[in-house]
DNA sequence: AGATTAGTGACAGCCACTGACAGTTGACGA
DNA sequence: TCGTCAACTGTCAGTGGCTGTCACTAATCT
């Protein structure tokens, strides 16, 4: 985050040069997973595309799946920012609800300043289809819930640890934004236009479905 | 399941040679993994342990992870099944609570035939603390909530791909339950009882905080 | 008993990932 | 402008999960 604003601006030859070879890091190893997937894909293969060898490319990612989840984790950040901006007067539910809402609307610019929107949603999709990036991304949810549950107890003044409610509702919200995700990656319109509806779609389900009868 | 039966009877020495080291390697495995960590456990440890080749661990097990989620397979196949049992009277998130519940209630033997249940219960702690299980875990998860969507929509007629409401509904349970299990799994006190208790006190607090202000 | 077939071990190899060490090249003060 | 330092990188060797192959042993079948 902060180092991306700081190397937009041209700092020094040595900065410009690591972020362009991060930046052609991350956009082959995307291109050459959604083309001919994440499991066939090499990390000497990427490197070579590159030109540079298999440890630089470990000294810019953790691992082969760290590539693939950079872009997402600059979508997250951002919704819990949009969480954090809700006025205090909306309630927990609604305030989740507007936070999505307005970060699917904002994150395209975000995006594009580093990888172009439309490999963007071909990785998402790859990563709802890949069982071992699936995993990790259910873990890395799971994650963010809980930064967004500490958000809503502090919005309430409750203490997360004590009251149950905001990591129960988080929980239940994020079940919900999962479903939404698979079903958008299961689709074939992969435009922001399309997660954006469906989102709504499945949040206006979400108190009736818990209800008594289905009637 | 059916192999199991088949195999309780004495069918053959083959077979029964099999069996045995099958339980042996699942048993070594899970032992060495709560003691000693999942990652510094390895697999040549685990077929040296029970005097094996490394070749003849992955013809039993699919995968390294694959060990430590069998028994853990076996408790969801009893939650499934008990939502089935569910009578049709019932309504959806009863119906679900009421099978959890039974669930633990009746595991107990279900895993002692394999396992010592502390042996499990201390693997179930180990996969909640351990990110490359846990990951597995929750997409496991996912998959085991598509198949109860599955069985509740058929309980109410409905299709589950054309009333969202199936899914959304387990997908919020789901969300509660897993957030259980990773209470529990942060405890000390790991009793079948403990869990129970949780389980019951995270779902009273379902419908209250999806409710509009928490006064 | 002999033919068949399942189960196994030994070995070779792929791929993700790591540590150690040495070479290169920007940054920066003298 | 020129070294010197520190950062960045490549090479190499090694570990661990996992797979294919092939020959061998032993249970099962006829």
């Amino acid at each position: 985050m902060a180092e991306q604003l700081a190397a937009a601006r041209a700092t020094g030859l040595r900065e410009r040069k690591k972020r362009r070879t991060r930046d052609s890091l991350l956009r082959v190893a995307l291109e050459l997973f959604t083309t001919q997937g994440y499991e066939r894909t090499t990390v000497d293969e990427i490197a070579e595309a590159v030109e540079v060898s298999q440890r630089t490319f470990f000294r810019y990612f953790a691992s082969k799946e760290d590539v693939a989840f950079t872009v997402v984790s600059m979508v997250e950040a951002r919704f819990l920012d949009a969480v954090r901006a809700r006025p205090a007067h909306e309630n927990p539910l609604t305030a989740l609800r507007n936070a999505v809402t307005w970060a699917w609307e904002s994150v395209g610019e975000a995006i594009e300043a580093v990888v172009p929107i439309e490999l963007h949603m071909r990785t998402y999709q790859m990563i709802e289809s890949t069982p071992a990036l699936l995993a990790v991304h259910l873990r890395r949810s799971t994650e963010l819930e809980d930064a967004i549950a500490a958000v809503i107890a502090e919005r309430e003044g409750l203490d997360v640890d004590e009251d149950l409610r905001p990591r129960i509702a988080v929980a239940a919200f994020g079940g919900v934004m999962r479903l939404t995700g698979r079903m958008w990656g299961q689709r074939e319109d992969a435009s922001l236009e399309a997660i954006r509806e469906m989102t709504a779609r499945c949040l206006d389900h979400l108190e009736p479905a818990l209800g008594g009868d289905w009637t």
